[in-house]
DNA sequence: TCTGCATGTTCAATATTCTCAACACAAAGT
DNA sequence: ACTTTGTGTTGAGAATATTGAACATGCAGA
């Protein structure tokens, strides 16, 4: 249907610039990719999509790798602000834990607004990497245990500790207690 | 016939990865894609193996880019060592020059092996771009000119100049004449 | 329990890529 | 001129990706 996608001119162009570059015919590609010189020809005339498999034999056999081969991509722009409905929710229960970006995949830092409904609690929480997270309460009553320690915390007050210390947050008093939290670098 | 890839599987356990990560399902983000959830059900479980552009347009949902979307996949390893018939011609005429390694991409320099058969002539060069080169004569004679200067360069002779200086190379003497040029950053 | 809604999966049909073979062209050797 | 060898391109058919609709499951609420 779609032919002759400007896409996949692109591309095709992209991928007949480094052939060449590498100083290999389209057979020569072929032969050690493991694919038909028609399917680079197909390609590289930006008469296909190719699929990402045949891709990426084609580039091993020059070789470059799929991340260089299409680092010539404007990265799509990260989002800079984000409306308060655009948080994306990622707790659950009675605890409501809204990410600043819904996706960390190149951040450095995780930043949450957390909710704890009355009573809700997180359990005793380690984690493995290493790490620090800290965080100011805005309303609301919890009570935080960092290893032996443990403090009820109010409006203002704050925290900052290692991660691979377990720790605990639990609500306590008559409201819900809302909180930011920040840290790095987030759990991948 | 290669049903169940296992570099598919790879992939489309990333991009279950980073979907997850964004907080979306499979039709919300089929919906921002313009393509069917089937398409990415199917290749999250690695039963197929998707065209570029379907990828392409998946990640755009996300939002995230190709690069960044293949940067966990190892590049390939760029070769270390290249026996001399491995080395890529890319001169012409009188002028063979063998280029270190086939595919410039990626890297910070350009090494070449130079032979200058008898009367082999540059003619006047100028690179636009800010670049350093310089070389040493291994046989032969080569007369060289930079800028206002000019040498006849023999054995052991070298040279080293501002590559933005025009420059021009022209055999002397009753042999052929072999140099190796280095050169930084490679023209691109 | 039932309904409604959201999730991911799977099937048959359609659209597309990929292959194999042939073609057209150019450069070099005889 | 005529091969020979190399290049990239182009059909028709086989292989595969993508679609659209149905299915299965789980969860929240009445």
């Amino acid at each position: 249907m779609q032919n002759t996608n400007i896409e996949d001119m692109e591309l095709g162009q992209r991928l007949r610039a480094v052939r060449e570059q590498a100083g290999l015919s389209q057979r020569a590609l072929a032969k050690r990719a493991d694919v038909t010189n028609s399917t680079i020809s197909l390609i590289e005339s930006g008469k296909v999509n190719p699929s990402v498999g045949a891709l990426r034999r084609i580039l091993q056999g020059i070789p470059i790798g799929m991340s260089e081969f299409f680092a010539f991509e404007p990265e799509p722009e990260k989002t800079v602000f984000y409306a308060a409905e655009e948080l994306t929710e990622i707790g659950k229960g009675g605890l409501s834990l809204k990410q600043v970006g819904g996706n960390l995949i190149g951040r450095q830092l995780m930043i949450l607004l957390e909710t704890y409904e009355l009573n809700a609690d997180t359990g005793r929480v380690m984690y493995g990497h290493e790490a620090e997270e800290g965080g100011i309460v805005i309303s609301g009553r919890v009570e935080v245990t960092v290893g032996h320690e443990r403090k009820i915390l109010g409006p203002g007050d704050a925290y900052y500790f290692d991660s691979r210390s377990p720790h605990r947050f639990r609500q306590v008093g008559p409201e819900k207690c809302v909180l930011v939290s920040a840290c790095t670098p987030p759990s991948f």
